[in-house]
DNA sequence: TGCTTGCCTAGAGTGCACTCGAACTCTCTA
DNA sequence: TAGAGAGTTCGAGTGCACTCTAGGCAAGCA
């Protein structure tokens, strides 16, 4: 039996902050040098290719994948996007539009003015309840035995 | 048949802006005034009284749930815990120590602080974000033939 | 030559946060 | 007195975003 994929595991945490450059600049990547530098699972990657999400990766005369710099660039973008809570379906979408050649640019303005919007939205919800949060733990740090509060 | 709980309609989000007052300070809300309060639907507010992210609802002689304006006070907070991605499970946790009592303030202080810190993240996450497509979008918005970027 | 490692595919499985369905009760109004 | 409407329970179903499994292939090393 061959050794398992163990993505995400801790060493592979620990090793997070190192992962950040890009291994080489040879263009070539193989998926493991992918999943070092985004932190995405092998299983994840190939996944977001199958459904539409990777702009087509090449492959290497056995079949296997080799990622190019402009690849790993849209990776780092789609991670903003994710990060921030777009559905994937709706990346999926913005990468079709991408395919799909220029004329697609107002659709794909429309789209991030969209997410744009959705973004600044969460920030002041986050802001929001960084308030609350302050005002509680202060409640909690301060005296103990406080009035009854949840 | 009788009409059927479609929560969460068009019409129920047309509502929403002028939902968020208390319906009358009776302390005796019903489920619908507590859906229309909240926003949050029917079953997601039995969901939750069920898996113990609410302190126990009190009830009418019929059996029918009598909210109180403690409890929509607990789903105000729990709600921005919720929009802020604490899981429900963390949620739960926090529940349990409140009805623990007093002598869990040090625990709950702990989730607390936690939660924030993940907020704070979270909000510098969105403000990079935010950077990205400002830039994308003035590059989408001024020049029609810009170099193929994605 | 056989073993290990790294990768491949298609499809099934998982965990989370709801969301729905079916069958029922109670109250109110026509 | 019938039926509409609002509520009840508990278990099953849904949608999303992965995540894993099984079985297989190619290259490198002992």
């Amino acid at each position: 039996m061959t050794v398992v994929e163990t993505e995400r595991s801790a060493v592979t945490s620990c090793l997070e902050v190192a992962a950040r450059q890009r291994p080489r600049g040879h263009d070539r990547y193989t998926i493991s040098e992918v999943v070092a530098y985004t932190g995405l699972s092998a299983h994840t990657l190939r996944w977001y290719e199958r459904i539409g999400l990777m702009p087509h990766v090449d492959r290497s005369h056995t079949g296997q994948r080799r990622y190019t710099d402009r690849d790993l660039d849209w990776l780092d973008f789609v991670g903003k996007l994710r990060l921030t809570g777009m559905p994937v379906a709706d990346m999926v979408r913005y990468a079709e539009l991408v395919r799909e050649g220029d004329h697609t640019y107002p659709e794909r303005l429309e789209l991030l003015v969209a997410h744009r919007e959705d973004v600044r939205r969460r920030i002041t919800e986050l802001r929001d309840t960084l308030e609350v949060l302050d005002y509680k733990i202060d409640l909690y740090a301060g005296a103990k035995p406080a009035p009854e509060r949840h």
